[in-house]
DNA sequence: CCTTGACCTTCCAGTGACTGGAAGGACTAC
DNA sequence: GTAGTCCTTCCAGTCACTGGAAGGTCAAGG
């Protein structure tokens, strides 16, 4: 299978797939021509990754995601560790974006977005004792 | 004022106002040696700066924020287009945190996360149709 | 005057996870 | 044989820093 048809199955581009072999993620056959040859498990895995990928885990878990998912011998708790880590990068993230909106909103909401140059949303980055203008 | 007095000022590393300048943000004057001289100007700027990029603001939506800031004939409603943008954009983000969140939630709390390799985790990147076990 | 240590300078490389593009080889269809 | 599409490798760029090396400057102490 070319990398186009192996991309396509797997929903991913084709750079992605080069630059997954790169880093030793999935790397494929080669055919007599030097072209990537995907089997279907390379496609699987691949699919696999994206789906890992699509759920925010870094390379880098997808790794040990993945050594994990080909290891019959595995304890769950593994990739529970795993995912429930990542589940906390999540919240906290989520946490400080909530942080981020909350502020921005209320400046928002007290900026009149009119010809006037009077803007508390600058007043604020300027001068931040005060949240009101 | 040296670089390390006026990143203390500013809460900011003394690399990061070097890049600063580098990107051309805020240019601060120079000594005779060639050391960098802050003025209680480029301080301010620099806080403003800081306050903009922690509550997420990109570098070129901080430097057309600086412009404004400098501007006395701004209209509020061009500072007020950047954050409202900068708001779609935090809350397509927390979206889409939030689906990875419920996703992740709900494959972890099937996963026994013991010595057994069963793993509805595993399971569900390595087939999707189904997101239980 | 000399040394020590803390500061400053520039420049280069690396982060994460790709993405774009150039230069050139291989394959397919007409 | 040639046009067009695929494939290959390699290099550079993204974003906002961050780390580190090599070397200049300054203030204090002996």
């Amino acid at each position: 299978m070319n990398i186009s048809d192996a991309a396509n199955a797997a929903g991913l581009p084709a750079k992605t797939l080069r630059y997954y072999e790169d880093i030793g993620l999935i790397t494929p056959g080669r055919g007599a021509n030097g072209y990537r040859d995907y089997s279907p498990e390379d496609v699987h895995r691949l699919t696999f990754l994206g789906r890992a990928r699509s759920l925010g885990f870094s390379i880098e878990d997808c790794r040990a995601l993945l050594s994990l998912y080909a290891d019959e011998d595995r304890s769950s708790s593994d990739v529970k560790q795993i995912a429930q880590r990542h589940l906390d990068d999540i919240s906290e993230k989520m946490r400080g974006l909530a942080e981020m909106q909350a502020t921005l909103q209320s400046l928002v909401s007290a900026c009149a977005g009119d010809k006037r140059p009077n803007c508390p949303i600058l007043s604020s980055l300027g001068q931040p004792k005060t949240t009101k203008d």
